[in-house]
DNA sequence: TTTCTAACA
DNA sequence: TGTTAGGA
């Protein structure tokens, strides 16, 4: 099993992610509303979410935080989007050596660091290091 | 008991 | 966002 298998595993039931995130169960599902996280669900419709999940609720609390309202938050989430769209298609059509590639993450990386966006950017990414 | 959806004194 | 009703 891959990282990224295991990152997107449906593990827990909501009100471990209460715990773990600190956000109310209302919070958890009105973000959900808004496709921001895209929990599993059991046969008796229970939403089952993963360590993904988890963290992108993690990256929703630290905006909410910072004063930024849902639109914001989407518009973050977009411009990350692309910018590993943009990666992605980079390392599809062999634009950069394996060594430059690293350097690149690398730096990518630590540019998300400093924006305290790293789990995402982690999450998004954990499929290039197979 | 826990979680779900829908709705709002 | 909180809270509650009524089910599963």
């Amino acid at each position: 099993m891959n990282d990224d298998t295991r990152r997107n595993q449906p593990l827990f039931p909501i009100s471990i992610v209460m715990k773990l995130t600190e956000l109310s169960a209302r919070q958890i599902r009105y973000y959900e509303e808004h496709e921001l996280i895209h929990p599993a669900r059991t046969d008796g419709n229970r939403r089952m979410f993963s360590f993904n999940d988890v963290d992108i609720l993690l990256e929703i609390k630290t905006l909410i935080e910072q004063g930024v309202n849902l639109a914001g938050i989407k518009r973050v989430f977009e411009l990350n989007r692309q910018a590993v769209n943009i990666l992605k298609d980079e390392v599809k059509n062999e634009q950069m050596s394996e060594a430059a590639l690293h350097r690149r993450l690398k730096r990518e990386l630590m540019h998300a660091g400093r924006l305290g966006k790293t789990s995402l950017i982690q999450g998004e990414l954990s499929r290039f290091f197979h």
